[in-house]
This record gives structure tokens, sequence and C-alpha cells, in this order.
DNA sequence: ATGCTCCTGCGAA
DNA sequence: CTAACGTTCGCAGGAGCAT
């Protein structure tokens, strides 16, 4: 019955203070992809008021001000660090489900309820000892509410020292707390959904959790009912361990500046489609289509704007990165137009299957693979993994990438890179 | 009336 | 100096189509 949800606190920012200590107690921000938004925020800037998603040329200003320091996205490192916080998490429960890249849920099934509160404080401790990450604990009979009670923890509201367990307060205490938070504080309740809410009257969690679920049903979705049933202790969401892979994937980037001719998106999109076909591969699929799409900025209201994508079907279901860049190719001649000011570019792949049991009619249609063509791919993705990211590359996708997005703030690859974490230090 | 595929909207991190 | 606003994934529901 019990299930805790394992949230790292402010994480990408806390991986850059791993390996500089002095970024302790001054207010960090890390960046999206390009420089462009704020998606981690250390507690110093969230006091000063800089909201998740913020564009950074709308807070140079105050950032300049204060002294914020600003690092782009390093998810080379990122992701080094979640693997190894995730296992030390996995020697806590028989069964985890890695939900993001900084959260996770354990079910603590069979765990004495009275034990939970310490146990959630023991995995604070050991996380912090063997990696250094600061993470918060919530604790309940649903993951809906799990995540409630992590963010109980998160604001040490209910004095919970990091740690949240709402099997352990009484009902007119839980219901206080549940009247004191926002609807927009539940899992699964967005922007819109909390707009239609209000307009029902419906402002706090502790008025969601007592709608009549039929009515919500009809009125919303059945995602919603589900949210609803979860508030009540019903668990309706199951815990997903890994093992199911992708249905699609997608590779996409704005480019630092501006792309006009059709050289530079043939560039972008070799080499967006050699990345998803990396991915692919990797996950052990097939694709039977891929999508290309491109778009010019949204944001200059003042520029014409122009956005398409096509799906090209494949012959066979296939994983081979020079056949998915051949469709990619083919399909952004298609939908390119010159003249305009294009900002963003995009290959997914569509129609995955796994590549072992590709069923096909008996005769028809039956999936034929390229024997030569699945050993070169096999050397190449072993290349690259030893000797680093485009050792061997598809020349099409250029080598000046002109397009490239920004990226003028990253701190070093402290965990995965020799020479850069000789540099650094 | 029923069952599909495709597309869109929404939410999450 | 200016201009500068993320990426990736799954699910549900409705439209459109065929049967």
């Amino acid at each position: 019955m019990p299930v805790a949800l394992v949230d790292c606190n402010n994480f990408y920012v806390s991986c850059e203070r791993l390996f500089n200590p002095k970024l302790e107690g001054k207010p960090v921000v890390v960046l999206s992809n390009n420089d462009g938004c704020a998606v981690s925020r250390s507690n110093e800037v969230k006091a000063l008021g800089i909201k998740m998603g913020e564009p950074w040329f709308k807070m140079e200003r105050i950032a300049k001000q204060h002294g914020i320091i600003a690092f782009s996205s390093n998810y080379t490192l990122y992701g080094d660090i979640s693997s190894r916080v995730m296992a030390t998490l996995a020697t806590f429960t028989p069964r985890q489900e890695i939900y993001s890249i900084d959260e996770s849920f354990l079910d603590l099934e069979g765990f004495p309820a009275h034990t939970l509160q310490d146990y959630g404080q023991k995995i604070r401790r050991t996380v912090k000892r063997n990696i250094g990450i600061p993470v918060c604990v919530g604790i309940a009979s649903t993951k809906t509410l799990a995540k409630l009670a992590n963010h109980c923890a998160k604001k040490n509201l209910a004095g919970s020292e990091g740690v949240c367990d709402f099997g352990q307060i009484n009902e007119s205490a839980r219901k206080a707390l549940f009247q004191s938070l926002p609807v927009n504080e539940v899992w699964g309740i967005g922007r819109k959904i909390t707009e239609s809410l209000n307009l029902l009257g419906i402002e706090t969690v502790e008025q969601l959790r007592t709608a009549d679920a039929d009515f919500i049903r009809t009125r919303f979705s059945v995602v919603v009912e589900r949210t609803v049933r979860e508030l009540n202790g019903i668990a309706c969401i199951e815990l997903e361990q890994a093992g199911t892979p992708r249905q699609q994937i997608l590779v996409s980037r704005s480019f630092g500046m501006p792309v006009v001719t059709l050289e530079n998106l043939n560039e972008s999109v070799t080499y967006f489609a050699t990345r998803a076909a990396e991915k692919l591969r990797k996950d052990g699929s097939v694709a039977n289509s891929v999508c290309v799409f491109i778009r010019t900025n949204p944001f200059k209201i003042n520029e014409p704007q122009y956005e398409r994508s096509i799906v090209v079907p494949l012959m066979q279901p296939n994983d081979d990165t020079a056949m998915l860049i051949k469709a990619a190719l083919f399909g952004l001649k298609h939908i390119y137009l010159p003249g305009y000011q294009y900002k963003k570019s995009g290959v997914m792949l569509m129609g995955l299957q796994p590549k072992g049991v590709m069923q096909g009619e008996l005769f028809d249609n039956m999936p034929v693979t390229d024997e030569k063509a699945d050993i070169r791919m096999k050397a190449i993705d072993a290349i690259n993994r030893k000797m680093g990211r485009d050792t061997i590359a598809f020349a099409g996708s250029g080598t000046r990438r002109s397009w490239t997005m920004r990226r003028d703030r990253m701190s070093p690859n402290y965990t995965t890179r020799w020479d850069e974490l000789v540099k650094a230090s």
C-alpha cells in the first residue's frame, strides 16, 4: 500500500554545486537548451521571484543586480549523477519506478507503518552522504498522494523536515492541510484544468478530493476522475517498472541563429536523424515511418511564419541510420519553402516495434533485415560509444554546423571526461 | 452502430 | 551593439473513415 516519492531538490543546480561548492548559498540558475529559459533554480533565485520557465533575457537585468550565476544545461553531467542517485534509491525497495531524471517512486509495501518516517530520513541521509544530492521524500497510500506529500516536504509544511508521511497525520490536520493547498499543486492538474476547476468553484485540494467522481469524469476526463479517487486513497495508477520500450522517439532543437537555406536544414535534419537512430537501436526497436518538421520563430510576430511537418513511411521497419536519414531528407525537400527564417527542425521516429519479433503477414510485407547495414551500424555505435559522439558521423551532418544551439555557460563534464575534469581543477 | 487511424490538446519533468 | 522564449514522452478524446 504505502509508496514513497523521492525527488531531488533543485536537481540541476544541485549537480552544479556538487563540483563547485562556492556556489553554495549563492543564487544559481540552470538554463534550458539554447540558453533560453530557467529550468532549475536555487532557493535564492526562487526568493527573487524568478519563475520556472522564465526566459533568460527577461531576467538578465535582475540577474546582474543580484549576482545570479547562470549555467547552460549539461545533460551529460545530470544524467550521470541521476543514475547514481537512482542506483542508491534502488537499495531501499524491491520495486522502483524511475519516473524522471530527478524523481523515483519506491514501493514500501510490507514495511511497518510507524517506521516509514524514519526510513524516509534514512533515505535522505544516505543519498546526501553517498552522492551529495539533497532530496525530499513524500509517503502516502497512492502515487498522487505521495507526490502531494513530497510537495509538503519540500515546503516544510506540517513540520516535515524533508520527509512527509501522510500516514502519520490525523484526519483533522490532513483536512486543514488540503484546504490550504491550491488545486494546481495536484499531480495531473495543470494550467487549463485548474482554470476550469476554478470556474466550478473548486480551488483547493480538499474541494477536488470531495468532488463527485462521476461528475468530474463527464465534465473532464477519466484521467481527472482517477486523480480524484487517488486523492481519496484509492490506488488507480500502477507502479511501472522499467521494461516497456518507447513508442516514439523525437530529436529536435532550436537553432542558435536563424537558418534560411535548405543545405543548412539538411545538415540539422541529418544530425537529428542520426541521434534518433542511435536511441532507436539502444532500445532494440525498429521504426516504420519518419516524421520531419521545420518551423520559424513563433515569438517573432513581425516576421512571416511557416510551420510544416510530413510523415514518410518506410518500405520496411528499420533501424539503419542511412535509411532513416534518407527518409527524413526526402520529407524535408517536400516541405521546405525558401525565404523564411527557420528557428527549429526535428525528426520523429514513429510506429516503433521490437526488432526481434517484427510480425509480418506471413509472406506479404515480411521485414528483411539488411545484415550488412546491421553490422555496419553496430560497429559505428561501438566506436562512438567508446571514443565519443560523432567520432564517426555521416558527412551530411556537416562540420561547421552554424545552426547549433547556444551553450555559452557550460560547466565541465566532471564525471564523464578526464580532460575536462583536469582542466577544471 | 462499431472499430480503426490520425490528429490535437494536455500535462509532466 | 542587438536580440535573445526548451525538449521529450504518453494518454485520452474527437474527427474522419471504412465496414
